[in-house]
DNA sequence: GCCGTTTTCGGCCCGACTGTTTTCAGTCG
């Protein structure tokens, strides 16, 4: 059984758990361990048998267990008891906005609703409001939730989409009189692969006629909720937001509430209690009552005597237990490894790509069009490859040095474990990039020997976006990652943290697990357009999520360096 | 169910907003 399907079962029981009424801690267990086991990076089974399961944070010796028995079965006896008592349809009605575990549990009990759909009907009838405690509202309420959910099942934002309308969001909130500042907080601010919903802090004198122009502007299309302080709405684009209006002077605390995660902010809020405070999203309250906001964000960090956390770390990963690397910071990229051109699939010339990458800031840019396997995007054969060198060699001297230009080849890794071009050819490229394109429905075993093959190749550098995942569309191959990251390691080949928005491939996990065991990195946009180079920030991203300090990534190297090494094997 | 420069037992974060209440529980982030 692999880490996610351990991580999504822990968090069920943790559902199931608070639906049954047992005490919140037990089940913030559940849900802390689901957490550390995505943050893991590698394999469960293989952390049994080195350090141990009880080294993972938030397990101990029952979950520990229960992890074993996942592992060695596939099975569950606790969950599947546990199913037993409370039917496993209540989780689908726990994700409804606004209904929690313990109306799901009355839902249940008193009205016999174990599904979505008896729920519905159930409120149809007019049966919620013959509930204590419920009236027509909350039935009403009910019913649009369940709309909404039906709506809403695409579910989460790519990191793109998510930073496009939050921009037009941070526009249009800054344009309200009264607004002093504002700022993206939020999942979005710490750079997470795929954003649930919005929020924009803003600083205002008077916090409440702000939250009343924006809930009333063009912007918005429907109002959740709204009171003095924040207000949760659905825009326009019918993505979820939320706005929290506070005073200047508490701006700093708003902000790094705001900004999460909510497992980072507890740990805070535990050691503020260690020091007799306590912390909220107005700032530090003494035990006699009296307040002291933080205007700025730093101030919240320093009373609590740690140096202030860059978002992307702020996941309860270890960020407050010690030194934090020198992270990669935009503009630290000086060479994009992997692009293509119109020669295969890409839309502009080789020119065209050339003098975007500069206008980028990019002082080298490999051309690594398709090979020949891959009919679909156009892969190039071998004399068309010797033809594209012949053109790049004109256009580098058409340019002169700016961008120095590298051509290679993104080589497909055949079903069998063989490349795509024969040695000889890939002997002549500056740079080799091998990718999986297919046969990702091969046994897991099958495809990490694949990879395994691609990295014993002494002239490919660079593995590209390993696992094959697209967010929302296509799960990752369950990729044997220890033997490929040992491996890469040994042969000093590069694994991928490929830069566009649906890829985003190692992810943060894998990432820190890399450098961990002593890989190189590279941040490529994959660019199939000249304006693929924007996306070159989100690799920053999960490279920063992932801990990846900057002299692990090849292509922020200087050219001496990225040169000598490129030149390794040839 | 986890965890320990207060503790191996007894703790375990905080406030805004809503709907239904006559003072608060539930949900959310």
């Amino acid at each position: 059984m692999k880490n996610e399907q351990i991580a999504n079962l822990f968090e069920a029981i943790a559902d199931l758990l608070e639906i049954k009424g047992e005490v919140v801690y037990k089940t913030l267990s559940y849900r802390r361990a689901a957490e550390s086991i995505r943050a893991l990076g590698r394999d469960l089974e293989d952390v049994r048998q080195d350090e141990g399961l009880r080294t993972i944070p938030g397990v101990g010796k029952a979950l520990a267990a229960k992890i074993e028995e996942l592992l060695d079965t596939g099975q569950l006896e606790f969950y599947n008891n546990l199913v037993e008592d409370v039917p496993e349809g209540l989780l689908q009605v726990l994700t409804l906005r606004g209904v929690g575990p313990k109306s799901a549990a009355r839902y249940w009990k008193e009205l016999g609703v174990t599904s979505l759909e008896e729920l519905e009907k159930a409120a149809r009838e007019g049966r919620v409001q013959t509930l204590s405690g419920m009236g027509a509202r909350t039935e009403s309420a009910l019913l649009v939730s369940l709309e909404e959910y039906r709506r809403m099942q695409s579910g989460r934002l790519l990191l793109s989409a998510a930073e496009a309308a939050a921009n037009e969001m941070l526009q249009v909130v800054r344009g309200i009189p009264g607004v002093e500042q504002a700022e993206i907080a939020g999942s979005l601010r710490r750079r997470r692969e795929t954003i649930g919903d919005l929020d924009v802090v803003v600083a205002a004198i008077e916090p409440e006629g702000v939250l009343d122009a924006f809930v009333n502007s063009s912007l918005v299309l429907k109002v959740l909720a709204a009171g003095g302080s924040k207000a949760s709405v659905i825009l326009s684009n019918g993505v979820r937001a939320q706005l929290w209006a506070y005073p200047p002077e508490s701006f700093g605390s708003v902000l790094q509430y705001a900004t999460g995660s909510q497992a980072h902010n507890v740990r805070l809020r535990e050691r503020a209690q260690r020091q007799a405070l306590s912390l909220s999203e107005r700032g530090f309250k003494t035990r006699d009552g009296a307040l002291i906001p933080c205007s700025e964000e730093k101030q919240v960090y320093e009373r609590l005597g740690l140096p202030w956390i860059p978002p992307e770390l702020r996941e309860d990963r270890g960020e407050l237990d010690g030194d934090v690397p020198p992270l990669l910071e935009d503009g630290d990229l000086h060479a994009d490894l992997h692009t293509h051109t119109s020669w295969s699939d890409g839309a502009n010339s080789i020119e065209e790509m050339a003098r975007a990458a500069k206008e980028a800031g990019l002082q080298v840019l490999a051309i690594t069009d398709h090979s020949q396997s891959l009919v679909v995007a156009g892969g190039l054969m071998p004399d068309e490859w010797q033809r594209q060198h012949e053109e790049i060699e004109r256009i580098q001297d058409k340019l002169g040095d700016s961008p120095r230009l590298l051509h290679g080849a993104e080589v497909e890794i055949l079903a069998d474990g063989r490349l795509d071009f024969p040695d000889d050819l890939l002997e002549e490229m500056d740079i080799v990039v091998a990718s999986l394109h297919s046969g990702f429905r091969q046994e897991p075993a099958m495809v990490t020997s694949r990879l395994l093959n691609a990295i014993q190749n002494p002239y490919v550098d660079i593995i590209g976006h390993p696992t094959g995942r697209l967010l929302g569309r296509r799960e990752g191959v369950a990729l044997d990652m220890e033997k490929v990251l040992a491996a890469a390691e040994e042969r000093r080949v590069a694994l991928e943290i490929n830069a566009h928005p649906e890829r985003l491939d190692l992810n943060d996990a894998y990432a820190r697990r890399a450098v961990e065991v002593g890989c190189l990195l590279a941040i490529n946009s994959d660019s199939h357009h000249v304006s693929g180079f924007a996306n070159l920030p989100f690799g920053i991203s999960v490279a920063r999520r992932g801990w990846v300090p900057r002299n692990a990534v090849v292509n922020a190297w200087s050219k001496k360096q990225l040169f000598a090494w490129l030149d390794r094997n040839r």
